[in-house]
DNA sequence: TTCGAATTGCGATACAGCATAACTATTCGG
DNA sequence: CCGAATAGTTATGCTGTATCGCAATTCGAA
């Protein structure tokens, strides 16, 4: 927002550039357009969180915990394929929010038990309100209920090839 | 590979951490599935096409080159959504490998044409049959051919989303 | 025709995501 | 009891992507 011209690619939404360019090699493939469509579906997920200063790990983070509560970090980290080297830091700045504590375990003096703070949880229940809103606006554009069901079904079935 | 004693994650497949995560409220996520399953696919992507030390921007680039002979930096790189100033390397390693040749464009001296070398056509000859291969895996995973396609169809619906 | 705006390719950064290595404290297993 | 494994942490590097600015060139409207 420094440049008062606007030069970039973003102010010229479709019809600069070049001449039209034939993709449809790669529009054949799943993995390409598997990635269009992720981009697309985090882009509005991102967007709709924007407000709240949460991002899509994030919520899949507090919503772990909240469907776990007291789990260790290394438990949660690993059921979301994050590292707990890089897990640390997310759990930091949840907790410098107020939204999640680091408890003691009974039995294990080395781990950390997860909670949400009654702020967090709270907090989270507007998140989800606002996933709602996102997933309708997926919903509505792959069809009906049977419709949706049936593509993650098929984004299991992919899911599985490195299991 | 240094470590003698293996103690990562990578070494306690699946049975190790801690208890059961419950996760259901994100695997009804189509934005989580969706990141998923790209992974996973993308995955097996890589791991084909390591031998050939080629990613999957790279296969794309090239494709669409492949597709569009002579079109210049600025069109390939937006068809692809990839920035003009990170496209720069992406060629200057194709040129180096010599799979790709900048030529001057007639009418525009700012513009750079692109073109697959020999080497290049030839290259990019093998890496297709990987990846018929490749997505033929993804293919068997999904079901039959209408399977495929409905799921194509879905992803392209997705994708619009931004558009 | 002229001049400001836009485009092209390029370089220099900046930053997030993800991976590896190594360390401490602690727990487990034979 | 002691070596191996685990939990959390820190440090660090790599990769992909976004931003900013620049020089050369082209475009477009006055």
């Amino acid at each position: 927002m420094t440049d008062e011209t606007l030069t970039e690619d973003e102010a010229a939404p479709r019809a600069a550039g070049g001449q039209e360019i034939d993709l449809t090699k790669l529009t054949d493939l799943i993995g390409y357009q598997l990635r269009r469509a992720q981009i697309a579906v985090f882009d509005d997920f991102i967007r709709s969180f924007a407000p709240y200063d949460i991002r899509p790990t994030q919520y899949g983070v507090l919503t772990a915990i909240e469907g776990n509560p007291g789990s260790s970090q290394a438990a949660i980290a690993q059921s979301l394929g994050i590292k707990r080297s890089n897990f640390v830091k997310l759990i930091d700045e949840f907790e410098r929010r107020k939204l999640v504590v680091r408890k003691a375990v009974a039995g294990d003096r080395r781990a950390n038990a997860l909670f949400l703070t009654k702020t967090g949880q709270s907090e989270l229940a507007e998140l989800h309100k606002v996933r709602i809103a996102h997933e309708a606006r997926i919903a509505a554009a792959i069809g009906d209920e049977s419709d949706r069901r049936a593509l993650l079904g098929q984004l299991a079935r992919l899911t599985m090839l490195k299991g």
